[in-house]
Formats: C-alpha cells, sequence, structure tokens
DNA sequence: GATGAATGAGCATTCATTCAT
DNA sequence: TATGAATGAATGCTCATTCAT
C-alpha cells in the first residue's frame, strides 16, 4: 500500500543536482549564514537528513554551489572566447557570453561574487579558486589581446592584470546596470564596455596618455 | 593613579564612536550575520548591554556603520573631486582619493560594497541610499566630463550613469587589485584607470567605435 | 532490551500534550513572566528546541495552556450542571464539579484566574475568552434559575451577571479556603456557597431588601 | 550656574512616598517581573540610583507597595466599618469603603489580589501578611454580625471564615463587574452584594437549607 | 544628595547536525 | 533509501544592580 505521493526514488547523482540547485538560490538570495538548511531542503522536496546524506554538512554544501557556479560560468566563457578571429571578436563575445550568463544566472553569479568574506577555511579556497579561474580566462584573453596588438616594453603581466580586474569588476557592476535597464541586451552592453575600455587601453598602449599637469605621479 | 583596567568613564559620544568604529571592523571581517555582538563589545573594550544601550539594535548599529562609511568616503571624494581645473583633473584627484580611501579604511568599503543583501529593510534602506551618494558622486564628475568635453547628441543621462557604473565597478575590483600589488600607489592607479576610461570614452564620443563584423547587436 | 534514558521518541500529539502539561505546572507556580522555558522543557523531559518547535513561542505555549485550562474546566462544569432537575440541583452540581475541579487542578485555575495582565495581545485576548466562557456557563445557569424561579420585573440580564460575577469571584476566594480546610469536600463547599448566595438571592427578588436606614443610597 | 530645572531636594519621606506611589502604578499595570525599575524611577522624575538610595531593591520596594496599599486599605475600611450602629449598617459602610476604595485607588488592590504568587520569600510573606489584615477585618466584621444576630451552635470561626472570604472573592469580582458597568456607585454595589449574603446567611442560620434532594452532602 | 556610565547574569529563540526507526 | 524526532551550542537582547564622579 504505497502512498499517493510515493518518496522519489532518484539516482544520486540527480539527487545531488536537485539539492545544489536548491540551495545555489537560497544561498543566493539569504547570504550564506542567513541561510537554513531546512529551507533548502523544502526547496528540494526532501528531508533535510537527505542534504546532509548527500553534501555532508552546510559548508560542504555551499562549497558545491560554488565549484557549480563557476564551472557553469567558465564553460559559458569559454565556449565563447575561443570562437571568432580576433582578440576583440573573441573579447566581445566572451563578455557577452558573461553578461548573458548572469542575466540568466543571477544566483550563480552571486554566489560567486558577491559573498560576504567567510570564516570557513574550505569556502575562502574554493572561493578563491573559483575567482581566479573566471580572471585567469579573462586576462587570458585580455593578454592575447595585448600581444596581437603589438605591445611595447611596457607592458607586462601586471597590466593585462590590472585590465582584467577592472573589466570584471566593471562587468560586475553592469550586471546591476543591466537590471536597472532591462531593454538591453547582454550584446549591446558588452560592446559597449568593450569600446570604452578597449579603445582607451590600445590608445593608451598607443602612447596616448593624459597626465596631472606638472605632477610626476610616478 | 588609576589602575589600567578601571571602568573607563567615556562620555557618551566618544563612547559611541568607538563602538561604531569597532562594529565597522568586526562587521566587514566576519559579515552582518556571521558578526557577533559580543565581538563587537570585546573589541570596543566594553560590556554588550553598552552597545545596546547606545545603538539599540545589531541592525541599527550595522546603519550606523553604513552611515558612517558612506560620510566620510563621499566627503573624501568630494573634497579632492571639487579642487582643480577640468574634469580630467578632477576625476583624477576623485579617483585617487577613492583608492586612498580605500586603502585606508578597507573596512568601510567591505561595508559598503561587499555585503551579502540582507533581509532587514532598514539595512537594505540604508545601504541604498549609501551606494546611491557615492555614485552620485561619480556620476556626476563623468557626466560634467562629458559636457565640457564636447558631447554630442548621442549621449544622454543614460550614458554617464553607464560610464559611472563600470568606473565604480572597476575601482571596487581594483581595490582587490591594488591590495594584491602593494607597491602602487593611489595616485598612479587612479591614472591608469582614468587613461583607460577616459580615453577610451573620448575617442568612442568622438566616433570611434568597434563593432562585431557582420553582426548588427541592435 | 533499552535503556531507561534512550532518547523517547514520541508521536507528536503525545509529546504536544506532555509540553503543555508540564508548561501549565510551571507557569501557575511562577507565573507568566517569571516562569523558564528551560524549566518547562526540563519538566516535560526534552529539551528547549522541541517547545519551539512544537508550541513556536513562550507565548503560544502558554496560549495553549489557557486553553486547554478552560477546556477542561468548562467541560466539567457543563457536564455536572446539565444533568438534574431544577436550577438549584443543578447549580449545585455544576459549583461542585467547579470545586472538584479547582482541588484537583489547581494549576489550571490559577492559570485562568490568577494571571498578571499581561502585556501580550494574543494573551490578553485568549484569556479574555477563556474567562468569558467560563463565565458565560455560569451566567447561563444563575439565569436559568431566576427565570424558574419566577423573577418579577426588576430582574434583568445585569442582575444575572451581577450574581454571576459575584458566585465566581467567591468561588474562587473559597478556593484558598478550601486549601485551608482540606477536610471540607467539594460538594460541602459548593452547597454552604449556594445557600448562602441562593436563599439570599431569592429572598431579595421576593422583595426582602435590607436597606440603610434613612439614606438614600439611589 | 543652575539649570532651569535645579534638582529638587526633597526630605528623605516625601522622596520615598513619591517613589512607591509611582511603583505602584508601574507594577499594577505591568505585574512583578514585567515591571521594570527604569519605568519607575522615570515615573517618580528620578534616576534609577536613588531608587536603590532609597528603597534598597526592586524586591523591597515591592513589599513596600504592598505595605502602603494594604494599610491605605484597612484604614478606609476600618473607619467605615467602626461607625454606625449595627452590624448590617457597618458591614454595607465597610463594603461600601471598600468598592469605593477600589474604584479610586485601582493599582492598589491590583497589587494586593491579582499577583501572581512571586517566589521571593519577602514577598510572599507580605502578601500573606497584607491579605490576612484585610481578611482579619472583614471575618470580624461578619463575625460580630452572627454574634448580635444571635447565632446557634452550629456556627463557628470557621463559618465566619467562609463568609467573609466569599464575600472578599464577591467583592474583588464585582470590582471588574464596577468597571463594566460605571453607572453604579460603591454604594449601590455594597448594597447589592449585602443583600445577597446577609439575607442568605441569616436565614441559613435560621435553618432555612436547601439540600440535594436524597442525597446526604456529609 | 544625585546621576551618567557600566556590567554580570539570565532568557527566549534559532540552527546545524544527528539518531532511531 | 528516507525521515520524524531530538538536541548542543550559540546569539541577540534585557534587566537588576553598582561604581565613579
Amino acid at each position: 500500500m504505497t502512498t499517493e505521493r510515493t518518496r522519489r526514488r532518484l539516482p544520486r547523482r540527480v539527487r545531488e543536482r536537485e539539492i545544489v540547485d536548491a540551495a545555489l538560490r537560497v544561498f543566493a538570495q539569504r547570504g550564506y549564514h542567513a541561510a537554513v538548511v531546512d529551507e533548502i531542503a523544502d526547496l528540494a522536496g526532501i528531508s533535510k537528513p537527505m542534504v546532509y546524506l548527500y553534501l555532508g554538512s552546510k559548508e560542504n554544501l555551499f562549497v558545491a554551489c560554488v565549484r557549480q557556479a563557476a564551472e557553469a560560468l567558465v564553460t559559458a566563457f569559454r565556449q565563447a572566447a575561443d570562437s571568432g578571429d580576433g582578440p576583440q571578436l573573441r573579447l566581445w563575445r566572451g563578455l557577452s557570453a558573461f553578461f548573458a550568463f548572469v542575466a540568466e544566472h543571477r544566483d550563480s553569479w552571486v554566489i560567486l561574487h558577491r559573498q560576504t568574506p567567510e570564516q570557513s577555511e574550505a569556502i575562502t579556497e574554493e572561493l578563491e579558486r573559483a575567482r581566479e579561474s573566471v580572471m585567469a580566462e579573462v586576462t587570458d584573453l585580455v593578454r592575447r589581446g595585448i600581444d596581437e596588438g603589438g605591445a611595447d616594453a611596457r607592458l607586462g603581466a601586471a597590466d593585462a592584470d590590472f585590465v582584467a580586474s577592472a573589466l570584471v569588476g566593471a562587468a560586475d557592476s553592469l550586471t546591476d546596470w543591466m537590471e536597472r535597464n532591462p531593454q538591453e541586451t547582454p550584446e549591446r552592453v558588452a560592446l559597449r564596455l568593450m569600446n570604452m575600455i578597449w579603445v582607451g587601453m590600445r590608445d593608451v598602449l598607443g602612447g596616448e596618455m593624459w597626465s596631472p599637469p606638472g605632477d610626476s605621479v610616478g
């Protein structure tokens, strides 16, 4: 005599994925600490002990979320950035993919970049790993752009790093701007951002540079 | 000859300020939820009830931190950005002040821009107010720069908004970059960021624009 | 062979009842504010979180106590007062039941009638509801007695109300008297009280009334 | 240089009385535990340490309130009940005084008769003493009435006690009834109550007694 | 005499985590 | 596999009480 709604027996992988998906939403909405395992279990449609059976701990669950979010983002980004000729086109595609991803998977982005630094070693490490992996993709793209653009001696690793950092930060911030301007497409936002940075970068590389009058900054 | 550890009796105002300062550090390090009022009290060198007597609640304490951080930042920024001729010089000074501020008051910046969105109405509102006040300063500066730079018809409020948003995001991100590159001065970082954005913006305004080949972005 | 002190696992309903029973005792002994949830949990043989899991809050727990106490008392009273011929017999049985109930469930009566008025809306409301339901039973009985006794024009609702109020107050007070005179049975106490009030009431209805000499009371 | 509102220097007795008066109101409104010393101090228009300087502790403050309330009530009652000829007149005057007192000094009555039993020895004792002193007055009055009315052998101390207990309880309860019926004067309420009880008592003493049919109660 | 400043101790409530079934 | 029942350990907040001035 089974109940109407028999307890679903799902393969481990599927269950696990469902749990992480639920967790992603709750963590993103409430933040790590304010998130309550009970709510995650509810949202996943299972009981709390199952969460622990599959993921071990809240901490570990969060780590899994970070990992999944990072993987998804990097995949989307790399796929886009690997196709096309010329650094500009690739960067534009990459940024477009980024904005598209964030627009569609807001939660993942929040998990990756809007978390208050946690005390937990494991979480900190995973977040760092994740952020680095994202940054690496962008830096790589930028560097290749610089190289192909014919960089002169003044430009080194630090510059690509600098540009990439600024780019990611700007992109993150524009994420909110997009929410306030819903008529804009990811492609258009990416294009605008790119032009702003890229053209400036190119010119700066070309030696055109503004300096404060009479002041030797260093 | 008083003992080192007699109960120090301080006037209300002083104590209040000390508490908020302590709270700023703890909130920045742990985040709102993970922060524990006990630790704040300890750091301020007093007992927990004093925190509640003076600030009322954890929530209110956080709001006070936000308010103080925002005021300090805006003051520093505006002071710098109000002096000097020409939009570029002013923007550069503003950005320099910003980076100097963040380098020196890391906690304040973390409070303002690295908080997981909280459920609390009061906090959300105060944070929004604070962020807007910061953004407004930057947007204003950017807009004046555009105007004086001779903007054509294509540029409106949305553009200043867009540029400001990207600028703030980039600056935020570069905040971390500065930590990883401690030999850089705020002035130099500001200069680099400025050139990148400014020159790019100017050229884009001037009609120079890259577009994906054969692709109508919209 | 299970250990005496394994965590006893009881179905929700049973536990809930046990908790309310324990709470009833503690609230009665200490009063709402002085009562400590820890003690209630101890007495119920469980941990504090269970109390909150099942009853939600101290306030709600108290409300549950009031509800249970009122229900029990009203049931006992009504059962007794509904049987028997003639208003006198019914009133006597009702009062006997009341005294028996209070003697046996002192705590319930204390909860219902000896609580310092609380600030809490919920508690105030529930207590009012409970007291009214008790009073209604008595008033009803008194009114029927008056009717059957052939009331004249001077008697209305206010009179039944007055008598019932005095009756309940007297009974409440005699509750303490009974504790000081343990050899008295509820039946005897009820009989004495009844005669005192009833005969007096009947005679007063019959027009026999004492007035202060020369004084027009109004 | 004195402030506009110089700190009033009052003789000890006066100050003490003001504090107790304030405490009376707060304790009555909130109950012993929920009452907060801060509020009492505020209401008395002084600072908290003064309360402790004068009264020593919250417990002691409450005891003082009980004492004052009891004294006032007993005084009022005795004064009224000592004048006039005949037990009936005296009882009526006493009850009238009681109802008048309660109507005017609700707080005192609440302190005396509506307090959840406290844990504190001192409080319990003082409350008992107070209640006994009130009850003694009433019992005395009742006993004298019985004596003068020519009681037969069946009536002893327990009976006066019983009647007094019922009387006080009824009066307490009618206190609320009066609030719901503000057009009634204390004198009228006293008269009604008296007639109900007195006539009944007299007749019962006279041998007129109702008994449950066929049931020997004891 | 009078008070602003300060705290030890306690209490309601919550939550990650684990058993017993 | 799956879960209802259960708890240890915090954590925000309050309050009677006491110093130092």
